[in-house]
RNA sequence: GUGGGUGUAGCUCAGCUGGUAGAGCACCAGGUUGUGAUCCUGGGUGUCGCGGGUUCGAGCCCCGUCACUCACCCCA
């Protein structure tokens, strides 16, 4: 087995009828910005290796370790996306987007790609939807963005998740802040690796999950204590828009995010039922991001949603989308002339909007028959050699066995009709 | 990168103190070359992850390796 081949480490395959339910996970978290007017955006799934050193952060663990980056046959050095904000960024440089109307809202949902050690809802490769509205910095845009990322998980009926939210300043207070935090981390006994991460990005260090590291934390200074007048009332702003907009938070002040273009508005979307890798989105401000690429100094907010978490997600609780019903109707042929004339009945159902299949290979009838009953098919067809004698075929209602003939030119339309029916009393 | 756990059929698993591989489900065929959920009969679909060692003999013991998995780290 060893010797076969199989999906690189890391990776895995969706399959039916688990990939039914990938579909619709995704296309709920997306219908909110469809709603919201956001557009849709493709970029590649690599980029020259700067747009991420540069916009996701040279001292993240992401850029430093995880990245699968290489040189092409030209010699440029390319990485696949480690996210998906930083290429849709550098799109909105390279097109000039900024001199449209502002804000400019974006989404796009694709894969992203991380050299991580896998763990349960941590792939090497994996699905993210990414939305951002940039060029304003107002508090209510924050809102919107987080009320829509909200909105995708209610719509998929998840209950067992939580909205984390903090502000992590920005350019006036931050700096300041960080001093606080590095001079109050030099007095604690941190492990040599821990205090290396204190030097380059100390905030993460609130993060750590280890007990010995957390029970040393109790008095550590808060960015949300040290916010600037400025920063404090736009974090205010926000939290006010996000109740009228009926959204309900946990302050989270301890919450950091491991890409280094976070500023103000943080959030992140948890959820319990998925072990330890519990974020299934996140996002916030990042009024730096778009200078970094070297792009014009505008704001920008956004979010990333993992779709194969929000999958896990969905699993863990139990909830029951994206159930496939199907095909409608299914033709059963024996013999070579009825087999052209299932083909073609097959093929004038799927053309007239109706889902059809038929059996292929050498099955018998009962094998025939009973591969139309694992279709889905409310209505069959069976077209025998004694049938086509008489010139008709047999319309069978596979929930009440019911069965009569039916001229052959009119089995189409008996088809349509009776499937028609089906949809409209199931609807 | 650091630790722990697990690898037997498509899936879930059993396999006694080492004797050369099984069950259920699924799948296929047959039960009058014309009818699907039940029933009956038949079919194993497998390099027991891989490599080496011990042994008369290894699915079982030992070593190595790979994969999967969970946690740290990191984060979607």
């Amino acid at each position: 087995m060893s010797t076969h081949l199989t999906a690189p480490k890391g990776t895995f395959d969706t399959l039916p009828p688990e990939s039914a339910r990938f579909l619709a996970v995704r296309d709920t978290l997306t219908a909110p910005l469809r709603r919201a007017g956001y557009g849709y955006v493709e970029t590649p799934v690599f980029e020259e290796t700067a747009v991420f050193s540069r916009g996701v952060g040279e001292s993240t663990d992401v850029v430093t370790k995880e990245m699968y980056t290489f040189e092409d046959r030209g010699g440029r050095s390319l990485t696949l996306r480690p996210e998906l904000t930083a290429g849709l960024m550098r799109a909105f440089i390279e097109h000039r987007l900024h001199t449209g109307a502002l804000p400019v809202k974006l989404w796009t949902v694709g894969s992203a790609f991380r050299y991580e050690r896998p763990q349960a809802g941590r792939y090497r490769h994996f699905t993210q939807v990414d939305m951002e509205a940039l060029g304003v910095d107002d508090p209510a845009l924050d809102a919107e963005v987080v009320a829509l990322g909200v909105q995708g998980f209610r719509d998929l009926g998840l209950t067992d998740h939580e909205l984390l939210l903090t502000s992590l300043g920005d350019a006036t207070c931050r700096p300041q802040y960080r001093e606080l935090l590095v001079a109050f981390l030099d007095k604690l006994d941190l492990d040599e690796e821990t205090r290396r991460r204190s030097a380059i990005n100390p905030l993460r260090v609130l993060d750590d999950k280890r007990p010995e590291v957390q029970a040393q934390l109790d008095d550590a200074p808060l960015m949300v204590d040290h916010l600037s007048d400025s920063t404090r009332a736009h974090y205010d702003a926000v939290r006010q828009h996000l109740t009228d907009l009926g959204v309900t938070w946990t302050e989270a002040p301890r919450l950091v995010r491991g890409l280094d273009y976070y500023t103000k508005t943080t959030f992140e979307f948890v959820h319990s039922g998925l072990g330890a890798q519990s974020a299934i989105g996140g996002g916030g401000r990042y009024d730096g991001l778009s200078a970094a690429l070297g792009g014009p100094d505008v704001s920008g907010i956004g979010y990333a949603v993992g779709v194969d978490r929000t999958l896990l997600a969905v699993e863990a609780e139990g909830l029951d989308i994206g159930t496939t019903a199907g095909v409608q109707a299914f033709v059963v042929p024996l013999g070579a002339e009825a087999k052209r004339l299932a083909v073609r009945l097959v093929g004038r159902l799927r053309e007239a909007g109706i889902s059809a299949d038929t059996v292929y290979g050498d099955r018998g009838l009962k094998g025939a028959m009973k591969a139309a009953d694992r279709s889905g098919a409310s209505h069959a067809v069976v077209i025998g050699d004694r049938d086509l004698a008489e010139g008709v075929g047999q319309l069978k209602d596979l929930r009440t066995q019911e069965q009569h003939a039916v001229p052959v030119a009119e089995l189409f339309e008996a088809l349509r009709r009776a499937t028609v029916n089906v949809r409209a009393t199931r609807g």
